[in-house]
DNA sequence: TTGGAAAGTCAACAAGGCTGACTTAAAACA
DNA sequence: TGTTTTAAGTCAGCCTTGTTGACTTTCCAA
């Protein structure tokens, strides 16, 4: 479990994990968790003819519910053309619900449904799973340092989006 | 930069930050963070006409150089149809040579040409330069956590792969 | 000598990205 | 009021990268 190759640090700043070696190793530990991260919801997705689009919005909507298509837009960084393939089927197949704005009639706010948010909820507790028994087998610790070096590893924009949502308690 | 969750631990192991809203954290992190991880490289891919396909491929292929078709296929996680498109490219674009084994006949045996090389450390130096950002900004201890939580999140056959190419220095 | 493994190829298909062009409705503005 | 801008949605077409299925060639090993 401990490291190899001196991440220790017993006294100062050690800047040995800086090397290209520890670099690549942390590179490819990214593409293989980033895998395994993804695992699970897939299986369950597949099973109803959907994709990681799918799973993406639902996860995105069911965060803020009501929230507009622009800012859902903005959250995943594809585009509208896109988006809408997958919200369509969404909503066609009633796990989505798009009101039309009461202050501007010209946004559509998007909710889930409870058939969504029930599709929502064992999606993401498969994902709770394997991140619970992944932070059980690392510890406190670990999870805090992970924490931040994901955050520091984010684009400045999509690291806004991820702090702004950082306390709504849903 | 502390976390507000809790995760200090003062004394026991601490499960407070094992709440579903601290799970649900993580999972956003890993979403955002893998966006940041992948774009650098996209970039430059996207210059010479390749997409990520023939990025992994040539991220694994430089990682064992003389590797079998079998071997990156287990790696990949891909169909034979699908990583031998991006292999054929590769090859008529000299990036990367296949060569017919000399114990097993049938079995082609991959390295990358010069140019190959080339582009490879191109794109991993993209990818290791925000990764030594995120590494100095989160800290030493932070890392060791990186890395376990990651570790711990693959699927069993990945991270029987992970291990295997721990220590082989390149 | 024959069975099966390794590699490669062709065809067809699907998901999910993209661009560009366009419509509709409503808000904002001059 | 009339014009411009914005939000949303749609159609068409393209690309990458994944899939299955069927098939051939090569060649090792029982």
């Amino acid at each position: 479990m401990a490291e190899g190759g001196g991440a220790a640090s017993p006294g100062g700043e050690s800047l040995l994990f800086l090397t290209d070696e520890q670099l690549r190793k942390g590179i490819e530990a990214m593409f293989f968790a980033y895998r395994g991260f993804t695992a699970d919801p897939d299986r369950i997705l597949e099973t109803r003819g959907y994709g990681r689009a799918h799973h993406r919005a639902i996860h995105f909507i069911n965060r803020q519910q009501g929230q507009t298509v622009n800012t859902l837009l903005a959250m995943l960084g594809v585009t509208k053309q896109s988006l809408n393939r997958v919200l369509r089927t969404l909503i066609e197949d009633g796990l989505v619900e798009s009101r039309v704005g009461r202050k501007d009639k010209r946004e559509r706010h998007l909710f889930l449904t409870e058939d969504g948010k029930a599709l929502e909820r064992s999606l993401s507790e498969a994902q709770r799973v394997r991140m619970r028994a992944a932070y059980r087998a690392a510890g406190p610790a670990a999870v805090a340092g992970f924490r931040q070096v994901l955050e520091a590893m984010m684009d400045p924009d999509l690291r806004r989006h991820y702090q702004a949502m950082k306390d709504s308690g849903t």
